[in-house]
DNA sequence: TCTGGGGTCCTAGGACCC
DNA sequence: TCTGGGGTCCTAGGACCC
């Protein structure tokens, strides 16, 4: 294979194995790989509780092999610790890892991806460290396990893709948690595979398409006219061919122009709505949310975005799972306002049709100059907020600001001071009391 | 997976401008 | 005014990721 053209790298695609659960295990004094615990986000519309992450040995010994599963899943057994969420715990922990992998590699090779993931680029120092690669891959780990007892799993490869296929598809699966793909070991290592959704960027409704065309395995989409995956599916279609190559041409350090960010809050309601007053009450919280949230990254809103989903029966009468409209408005980060407009895109749309899902989501976003004071709080909640904000300014930095958010949830019925702390929609784990 | 939550990116088609 | 074409912006919908 002439792969001539392709950059050479030393790309390691880390992640945190059974993130949540490990660091709930490591402040209890357990062993992250010798408990059997879960993280369950008990909100008041998750419908019972929402397992957020699993440890290693209650998959194995309770058969939990869904990242996320529901509580009716769960096993009866008082050996399994079920314990809340604590997002802010979650995020410090995040930015120590962080900072251990900058003593690695320099800023500008480092790309945090998500809470748990960050790409490394160590082409130009992994040979200060060790003889080669994997044994530099060891030393992180080591390192990360000594001073965090946290353990990683890491993905070698020649790009950023290659790194991602080995983390997804060997790593997690090795004793040694190291996984590594490099071009003359694609033919071996990637094309028998023929569970296409196993595959980062592939999930159902393309791997039915996928089959459509007859392409059931890596081979085969390797094997296929580029030309007939373009007109299939677009660029999307050339990217599918380039990453069954292992070909990735993206750099790391060079900044990419990013899209308009966007904010936006989302639920599943706890059961179905057909009352015209019901869901207006609901869409008005949610706008609330949204607008504080605004207010709270002193950004305005120049566009609203309301999306219903129907309950499965409504879907199957209408042919439609719902619908998303959008308005522009003038920007703004005002409760009534946004809930104005919310309620407007409603009445516009909606026909009568049952619902299960909203969503409101805001952007064409610009920066709201000048303080906004929150008159329904007492200062000291305030100032109480203020510890948790700083963390997440500091994570906003590095994943961008939409990346991770700090969400306020006013509870029903409640007075307007009692408001619950969130932090990506599960509980930050602060005690405002 | 009879419904988690917060995002991003891609595309087709229509409106509008010159 | 029995008529052209290119470009841009916007919207809705689809798909995927963590």
């Amino acid at each position: 294979m002439l792969y001539v053209p392709e950059s050479n790298r030393v790309v390691f695609l880390i992640d945190n194995k059974s993130f949540y659960a490990s660091v709930e295990c490591t402040v209890r004094g357990l062993h992250p790989l010798e408990t059997a615990l879960v993280v369950m986000s008990e909100q008041a519309n998750t419908n019972g509780g929402l397992i957020l992450a699993t440890s290693p040995l209650a998959k194995k010994r309770y058969g939990l092999q869904a990242n996320v599963s529901r509580q009716r899943d769960l096993p009866q057994d008082d050996a399994l610790l079920v314990v809340p969420p604590r997002m802010t715990l979650y995020i410090q922990r995040n930015l120590a890892i962080n900072d251990i992998f900058r003593r690695f590699v320099p800023d500008t090779a480092l790309c945090p991806y998500s809470i748990d993931e960050s790409i490394l680029d160590l082409t130009h120092t992994w040979r200060l460290f060790g003889p080669t690669p994997y044994a530099v891959a060891q030393l992180i780990q080591h390192t990360v396990r000594a001073e965090l007892g946290l353990y990683l799993t890491i993905g070698i490869g020649c790009n950023p893709v290659q790194a991602k296929l080995a983390l997804d598809l060997y790593a997690k699966h090795t004793p040694d948690l190291i996984g590594t793909l490099s071009y003359d070991q694609i033919a071996e290592k990637l094309w028998p595979i023929t569970d296409l959704t196993s595959v980062w960027s592939i999930a159902h409704r393309t791997a039915k398409r996928l089959h459509r065309l007859h392409i059931t395995s890596l081979y085969t989409l390797a094997h296929t006219e580029p030309a007939i995956l373009k007109h299939e599916f677009g660029i999307v279609g050339t990217q599918l061919f380039a990453l069954s190559w292992g070909i990735d041409r993206a750099e790391l350090a060079r900044t990419v122009p990013t899209r308009a960010p966007s904010i936006g809050n989302s639920q599943v309601l706890p059961r179905d709505y057909a009352v015209q007053t019901q869901i207006e009450v609901v869409l008005k919280e949610l706008a609330e949310q949204v607008a504080a949230r605004l207010r709270h990254h002193r950004q305005q809103a120049g566009t609203v975005a309301l999306t219903i989903g129907f309950s499965y029966a409504a879907s199957a009468a209408d042919g439609r799972g719902g619908f998303t409209h959008a308005m522009r408005i003038p920007p703004t980060n005002r409760d009534d306002l946004l809930a104005a407009a919310v309620i407007h895109l409603f009445r516009a749309h909606w026909e009568g049709q049952v619902i299960r899902n909203v969503a409101i989501s805001t952007g064409a976003l610009s920066p709201d100059t000048g303080e906004q004071l929150n008159l329904f709080e007492a200062v000291s909640t305030q100032v109480h907020r203020s510890d948790l904000a700083r963390t997440t300014d500091m994570i906003r930095s590095r994943f961008g600001f939409t990346k991770l958010v700090y969400a306020k949830s006013k509870l029903l019925g409640g007075t307007a001071i009692d408001r619950a702390s969130l932090v990506g929609g599960h509980n930050g784990g602060n005690a405002y009391e």
